[in-house]
DNA sequence: TTCAAAGTTGACTAATTTGCTTGGTTAAGT
DNA sequence: ACTTAACCAAGCAAATTAGTCAACTTTGAA
């Protein structure tokens, strides 16, 4: 039972996106420093999420992306599922023909256990996560974090 | 999130093996050949699970494996956990150190979601599962199949 | 006592997936 | 024009998975 990172990283992302844009469009640039996450990598996840129409993208200087629907009408599992990481724990999709095309021996217990997840990440969303108070301290560490970066990077350029 | 087949097959197998082992041991051979594993994994699976005090092996000819306890006593979680595939979703294993030290923002997220993964997995047991219409009727239908494959067997032999 | 059935162990491997990198093109604001 | 940022495509190295192969040990039965 493994969430890989793409996963994680896709659903990081877009409470980063939830939590900074409330006005401006946010730059992926700025959630990859934020959450340490590689730029190009970053690309690619908003790809996938742009296409599901969770969230559009703004071209040019003063651009980046922004989310298409409210954060409360959008949950955690259709973030997952939207960058290709299955919810779903059975060898044959939900089909019912993991053994010689019938059902194994353990098939309704992999289904019994997709639904609990999938129904547990689907009761939670962007707004949910946004009010938690672990999730604002953070947030603000990060902030407060990636300042001290730029000052970094603006002496390195001065200097 | 994925479940491989290694958590999968060492639940599979513990349930044949529940269902089999009324007295006698049952063999991995059957077991491989009734839910078709690959022998050797079994192998390697049964090494685990043996370590883990959860099987016990009694070898020579009319050997086999045997459960160490009542399937009633054995969970889900457990037989999953004992062949290495962690039920977690963190990216940290728990520690809270998976940006730079400190929790990232959905740190929170995955530990709930792990709980409730383990939570549901806990509160079923080889038993519950042996009761199940489901399990019967397919369990059944792997005897009559391996049967066939039996006389198959033979009649090539005496070909 | 010898054979063979079964468990036990460890090393090695092919295929797949993941998490990127590189190197672009296109659209929009200044 | 120039810059900024989204958008796109191909390729790649490390890790993981799902095994195989080959040897060895223990034990019951002939």
């Amino acid at each position: 039972m493994r969430l890989t990172t793409k996963g994680r990283y896709a659903v990081t992302a877009m409470l980063d996106l939830a939590y900074h844009s409330q006005q401006d469009p946010v730059t992926l640039t700025d959630i990859a420093t934020r959450q340490t996450i590689s730029l190009s990598y970053l690309e690619q996840l908003f790809a996938r999420l742009r296409r599901a129409g969770m969230v559009t993208g703004v071209r040019g200087p003063g651009g980046g992306y922004r989310l298409s629907r409210a954060a409360s009408e959008i949950n955690i599992a259709e973030i997952i599922e939207a960058v290709d990481e299955p919810l779903d724990t059975t060898k044959c999709a939900g089909e019912g023909n993991c053994q010689n095309n019938k059902a194994c021996l353990t098939h309704d217990l992999w289904m019994g256990l997709s639904d609990q997840i999938r129904g547990y990440l689907k009761g939670i969303s962007l707004g949910d996560l946004l009010t938690r108070h672990h999730v604002q301290e953070v947030a603000k560490r990060q902030e407060q974090d990636t300042k001290v970066v730029e000052i970094h990077r603006q002496q390195r350029v001065g200097a």
